[in-house]
DNA sequence: GTAGGGTTAG
C-alpha cells in the first residue's frame, strides 16, 4: 500500500541547517485535511533537519494516529524513525493503537517506553488501562494500578477514574469500589463509573445507595441507573428515578429521553412515551439515528403504529436502522405486505440492508403467513446481498414455515441448519406443534428444549398445553412435578393498561387492585355479555395459568381480561383500549377479545409478547394467525 | 506544544 511508504528522508547530519517550524507551518501542519498534505510537511520537516524533533514529529505522528484521516501504518513507520521520542509521542502511538483495536500492542508500546526509560504520565495511563480493559489484560492492568502510586498520581483523579473503569470492566466491583473509598476528591465521572459499573453487572440495589450518597446529580449519573432498570425490566422503578431527576431540576437530556423511551415502550406507556417524544420537538434536542430508532420503537410497540410511519417519513435522513425498525414494526403488526413493500424502497433508495433487516423482513413474512415470500427472501439475502443466514434467520423460516402447518420442511430445515439450533429455534418449531397439533414432535422437540433451557417456565408450559390438548393429563402431572422438583415458577402473567397517563397493572386473578370488586363485576358483566354472543370458554389451555388452578374459574380472571374491564369501566364509548401483556395471549382470551370488540363496539389493541392483535368488529388483525 | 475518564437504539 502506498500510503503505508515513508516519504524519502534526507540523511540529516550535524551540518545540517538548524531551523525552525514557524508557527504558521505549525499551524498548518495541524490543519492537514489529508495524508496527502501531511507527508508533504514531512519531508519539508527532514530537509529542513527537523525528523529528530519531537516537537515537530510529535504533530506529525499525531495527525497519523489519532485523527480521522490519518494513517496508523504511517504512523508507526515515522514512530521508528525518532531516536528519541518524549511521552507525548508514546502516548499518542498508544492512542493510535487503541482507536485501531490493538489494545496488546498499545500495552507493548508502554513496556517499551518504560523499557526506555521514558516516564509514564496522567495521560498515559487513561490510555494503557483503556487497553487493559479491551485486551482483557487482567495481570497487566493490575500492574499498571501500581504503576499509577509509583509514578506518583495517586491523587490524580482521571487516572483514578479509568482505574475503577478497568476493574469494573473486569467486573472486580470491590476492587473498583476500594480504589473510589480511597480517593480524597472524586469528580462526578468517578461516581458514575461506579454506580453505571454496579448497575450493569445486575448489582442495581448497590448502584442506587452509591447515588443516594452524592451530593450532586448531573443526568449522566441519573441515565447510568435509569438504563439500568430499564435493561432489567424494572420499567416502574425507572420512572421513579426519571420523576426524582425532574424534581431535583436536572434536564432532560437525549440519553435520559432515550431511556425513558425504551421504558415506555417496555410497558406500553404511548401517553407518556408520546410526552417524551413532544419535550425532544420543544426542546430542540436533535433526533439523531438512535433517539429517532428508539421514538419510532416506542410507537410501534405502543400500537401507534401510523404514528411511528409519520416520524419515520419525517426524517432528514435514514439509517439503516431507522429501516429495520419500521420494517419491524410493521411486521410485529401483522403487515407483512406493507412491510416488504418497506423493504423494496429501502433498496430503491440504494440502503443497503443488514441481516437484521432481513430478520424483520422474514419475520413480516411468518407473522403474516407469507411462505412463498419467506423462501424467497431467504435465498435473496443470501445470493443478492451475501449475507449468510445465522440463527436467527433459520429461527425465523422454521418459525414461517412451522406456523404454515410445514412441520417436516421446518424439521428439515432445522437438521440442516450449519449450526445447532438454539433454544428459540426449537420454541418456534415447538410452538407450531402447539398450534398444528402435533403432539409426537412436539414432546421430542419439546423435551430437548427443556433439557436446554430448564429454567425457562414457558417452554414447560407449552409442552404441557400440547399433552393437555392431546388429553394426555398423566403427562401434563408428571411436567408439573418435574417443574416443582427443579423449582421452576410459572412467570405471572401481567396486563397493563394505560390510562390517561397512568399505568395500571393487573396480575391474573389478584383482587388488590382498589377498585377490584368493581372490576371483576365488570369483567363478570363483559363475559356474561359475550356468551350470550356465542362465547364458549376455551378451557383446553387452562395450564397457562397452572398456579390459578384451585380458583374456581381462571380463566375467566386472566389479566388482559381484567385490564379490559378495567379499561371498559374508565374509557368513553368509542375510545381504543391499548393493553400490553407479557406473556402470549391465549386462545381463550384471543376469542373473548374479539366478541369484547364486537359486543362494545370498540377497538382494542393487544401487544403481547410476539406481536400486536387488532381487535375490531369480532376480527383480529392476526386472522387467528399468532 | 500537546493528549485523558462516565450515560442512548435494532
Amino acid at each position: 500500500m502506498s500510503s503505508l511508504q515513508l516519504v524519502q528522508a534526507t540523511p540529516f547530519s550535524a551540518t545540517s541547517p538548524k531551523t525552525h517550524y514557524t508557527p504558521l507551518q505549525l499551524q498548518s501542519l495541524e490543519s492537514c485535511s489529508n495524508m496527502s498534505e501531511l507527508k508533504q510537511h514531512h519531508s519539508h520537516i527532514i530537509k529542513l533537519g527537523l525528523s529528530t524533533n519531537n516537537d515537530a514529529m510529535g504533530r506529525v505522528i499525531k495527525f497519523c494516529a489519532v485523527s480521522k484521516h490519518g494513517d496508523l501504518g504511517y504512523a508507526l513507520k515515522a514512530f521508528d524513525t525518532i531516536p528519541q521520542p518524549d511521552a507525548f509521542i508514546y502516548n499518542t502511538v498508544m492512542r493510535g493503537y487503541l482507536h485501531c483495536r490493538f489494545p496488546r500492542d498499545c500495552i507493548h508500546l508502554y513496556t517499551q517506553m518504560l523499557e526506555n526509560s521514558v516516564f509514564p504520565n496522567n495521560f498515559t495511563f487513561p490510555c494503557v488501562l483503556g487497553a487493559c480493559c479491551h485486551g482483557d489484560a487482567v495481570e497487566q492492568g493490575r500492574q499498571v494500578h501500581a504503576h499509577v502510586l509509583k509514578f506518583g498520581y495517586s491523587s490524580h483523579v482521571v487516572c483514578l477514574n479509568n482505574l475503577i473503569h478497568m476493574y469494573v470492566n473486569f467486573e472486580f466491583l470491590e476492587e473498583a469500589r476500594r480504589v473510589f473509598d480511597r480517593m480524597l476528591t472524586r469528580d462526578v465521572v468517578s461516581w458514575t463509573t461506579l454506580i453505571s459499573g454496579y448497575a450493569q453487572w445486575g448489582c442495581v440495589d448497590e448502584a442506587l445507595r452509591v447515588l443516594e450518597s452524592m451530593p450532586e446529580r448531573n443526568s449522566v449519573v441519573w441515565n447510568a441507573l435509569i438504563a439500568a432498570y430499564v435493561q432489567n425490566n424494572r420499567f416502574h422503578e425507572a420512572f421513579d428515578l426519571f420523576n426524582r431527576m425532574r424534581a431535583e431540576n436536572v434536564v432532560l437530556d437525549k440519553f435520559v429521553a432515550s431511556s425513558m423511551l425504551s421504558a415506555c415502550t417496555g410497558l406500553g406507556a404511548l401517553e407518556q412515551g408520546r410526552w417524551i417524544h413532544s419535550y425532544i420537538e420543544k426542546n430542540g434536542i436533535e433526533l439523531d439515528t438512535k433517539l429517532a430508532t428508539t421514538v419510532i420503537d416506542m410507537y410501534c410497540k405502543c400500537g401507534f403504529l401510523e404514528k411511528a410511519l409519520e416520524v419515520f417519513h419525517g426524517l432528514p435522513c435514514r439509517g439503516v436502522s431507522s429501516w429495520n425498525c419500521m420494517i419491524g414494526g410493521l411486521a410485529m403488526h401483522g403487515q407483512g405486505e406493507a412491510a416488504i413493500e418497506l423493504f423494496m424502497e429501502m433498496e430503491r433508495k440504494a440502503v443497503a440492508p443488514d441481516n437484521i433487516t432481513f430478520v424483520n423482513v422474514l419475520n413480516a413474512c411468518a407473522h403474516s403467513g407469507l411462505v412463498e415470500e419467506g423462501r424467497y427472501y431467504f435465498q435473496y439475502m443470501t445470493e443478492v446481498h451475501g449475507i449468510d443466514p445465522r440463527r436467527e434467520h433459520y429461527g425465523c423460516m422454521i418459525d414461517l414455515l412451522g406456523r404454515a402447518g410445514m412441520l417436516e420442511e421446518a424439521r428439515k430445515l432445522m437438521d440442516e441448519m450449519p449450526m445447532s439450533p438454539d433454544a428459540s429455534v426449537l420454541g418456534a418449531l415447538l410452538g407450531a406443534c402447539r398450534i398444528h397439533g402435533n403432539i409426537e414432535l412436539g414432546e421430542q422437540i419439546g423435551k430437548k428444549l427443556i433439557d436446554l433451557d430448564p429454567n425457562n417456565s414457558g417452554r414447560y408450559v407449552l409442552l404441557a398445553n400440547i399433552y393437555a390438548n392431546a388429553g394426555k393429563f398423566e403427562d401434563v402431572a408428571n411436567l408439573r412435578n418435574l417443574m416443582n422438583n427443579r423449582g421452576v415458577k410459572k412467570c405471572p402473567g401481567f396486563s397493563v393498561i394505560e390510562l390517561k397517563g397512568v399505568v395500571h397493572e393487573f396480575i391474573a386473578g389478584e383482587e388488590t387492585h382498589p377498585q377490584a370488586k368493581e372490576i371483576y363485576t365488570k369483567a363478570n358483566e363483559m363475559l356474561e355479555c359475550i356468551r350470550s354472543a356465542g362465547y364458549v370458554p376455551c378451557t383446553e389451555e387452562v395450564l397457562q395459568d397452572l398456579e390459578e388452578e384451585e380458583k374456581e374459574n381462571p380463566l375467566y380472571y386472566h389479566s388482559e381480561k381484567l385490564a379490559m374491564a378495567f379499561g371498559l369501566l374508565k374509557t368513553n364509548p368509542g375510545e381504543i383500549l391499548r393493553i400490553t401483556k407479557n406473556l402470549r395471549v391465549c386462545r381463550d382470551c384471543h376469542q373473548a377479545s374479539k366478541l369484547i370488540s364486537k359486543v362494545y363496539d370498540r377497538e382494542i389493541i393487544v401487544r403481547d409478547r410476539n406481536r400486536f392483535h387488532h381487535f375490531k368488529n369480532g376480527e383480529c388483525s392476526c386472522k387467528d394467525y399468532w
